[in-house]
DNA sequence: TAAATTTTTCAAAGCGCTTTGGATATTGCT
DNA sequence: AGCAATATCCAAAGCGCTTTGAAAAATTTA
């Protein structure tokens, strides 16, 4: 019966019939422990999300990205394991994983420049993608990214033609990739319309609503003030509207902010939220 | 062998130890697969999260709720199945999962005053706790809650106590049964102190940023505004927090503000994000 | 129509564990 | 020392599927 249900095999069009029928009847599925023994296979991708200590938060990106992601494998039969593990050891869950077969493959979330679990996973031998990329790394690897050099190159410029010469830029936990590429890209922008880059007015941290905050209330109490804000997402925009608030400074006519990220589905359609302005 | 990695059994101490060091030498962990079919248990809890197609959105207290409980569950070997469903066919999620026997119970979140999910999965024999109540049903189950009415209850008294006398509640979903709560202990309070209640000063919608500043603007703009509001969720404060900002108006000086839900993690510490105040 | 092919069916083996229960070894008691 | 009682070990069965391969049935060919 296993041959009718799974479709092409060597089974006459009429009983393959007969036993679809009879399977619909009883709304008979096979067991899902049995099955992946048989063959060996877990269906099962594996999300290992990672959770310092300190901050213990869920990077909401990942949610949506997660969300997704299961969508997706829905599609196709497989079926989404959620892992919270401390950030000190996510290789041993990764060994773990591994040694009790319990996936098929994993997704490796916010990779840092020089990110040590690719060549883990390698030498584990588990499948992989990373989302997100890892610069400074030599092994293999699947990923998938967005273009956050360019991105945030084309926000600087934008503001640098509207006529800003002075933009911070609130990003994400230094080292991590795609906080360095968006500092890059920011760079760029500075270096190409000869505006000398100062170190101050760029700010690293957890991308939280707190942190966005600290982080404007620190650039906008600089000496020489930014008159833009680049920020790194959307809730670190929040955080920087509330600054401006606190400074009496009204976003968009005193502060232009740009947000990366700005997609977030429980803040969708938000066609205007934290917009850039002139 | 098997006696021996589980613990109690009748090995002798000295043979286990003997098991134990190759196990550890070699990182053996049983087969997860193999396990599960021998013991016909999935040690996996599901968590499926409905999504309205319309919004497509993954609420951010879910993310929290369900870091939480993955954590959790890996301290008693458990893993925790993620799924994104369709709201029209989340009962037939439940069914295949119970059919094929992939979990061996599940959480329901964000039940409705008059919960169908709950006798579906009476009915499917299916173990399961549900996130919040349902107010309405007569079905057996058990949950895990906060108390809802008691809080927004206590939030409103505040204000009231204040002497604010024209309070707004920016809240959930009609019919979502946390949000029918939290309006009934708004209308408590208003009750107790003898405020009269107009429909028009609560509004309900998804919990979004947009959702709070169209809800927000709306109440605002009412012939005799709110001086103070109730969020049902931080993610509507910030909704708020911006449609003060169009209307000029300050946060605490203007309008008070007090918010439920307001320790997401990536907000984390926001002593002060929309506090309330005088 | 009988023999050779091809298609379809069905019983048996195997996936890697846990559990069972009989066999073997130890210990205790008289 | 000899037997019962208890502790330990080990081989075999079973979990519910998929896969294999031989047997049976249907078709084709001579």
């Amino acid at each position: 019966m296993s041959r009718a249900l799974n479709g092409f095999s060597e089974v006459s069009e009429k009983t393959r019939q007969v036993v679809l029928e009879a399977a619909a009847k009883h709304n008979y599925k096979p067991n899902t422990r049995a099955r992946r023994l048989a063959t060996g296979k877990s269906m099962t991708i594996g999300h290992l999300v990672s959770v310092s200590k300190e901050y213990e938060l869920v990077n909401p990106i990942f949610a949506d990205f997660i969300a997704g992601a299961s969508a997706r494998y829905a599609q196709s039969g497989y079926d989404l394991l959620l892992s919270l593990v401390p950030d000190e050891d996510e290789f041993t869950s990764y060994k773990e994983l591994a040694a009790r077969s319990a996936v098929d493959g994993v997704v490796v979330h916010a990779p840092r420049v020089d990110e040590q679990r690719i060549a883990q996973l390698n030498s584990l031998n588990l499948p992989f993608v990373v989302h997100g990329r890892s610069s400074n790394t030599l092994e293999k690897y699947n990923w998938v990214d967005v273009n956050n050099e360019r991105s945030f190159f084309r926000a600087t410029q934008l503001l640098i033609e509207l006529g800003h010469t002075s933009i911070g830029l609130i990003n994400g936990v230094a080292g991590v990739d795609f906080a360095v590429r968006r500092t890059q890209g920011y760079l760029r922008a500075l270096k190409e319309h000869n505006i000398e880059r100062a170190d101050a007015y760029v700010t690293h941290s957890e991308m939280t609503e707190p942190n966005g905050y600290k982080n404007a209330l620190a650039l906008l109490d600089l000496p020489n003030p930014p008159t833009a804000l680049i920020a790194s997402s959307i809730i670190m925009a929040n955080g920087i509207r509330r600054a401006l608030d606190d400074r009496d400074l009204k976003l968009g006519r005193d502060v232009s902010v740009i947000t990366h990220d700005d997609d977030l589905s429980y803040f969708r359609d938000a066609a205007a939220v934290p917009v850039y302005t002139a």
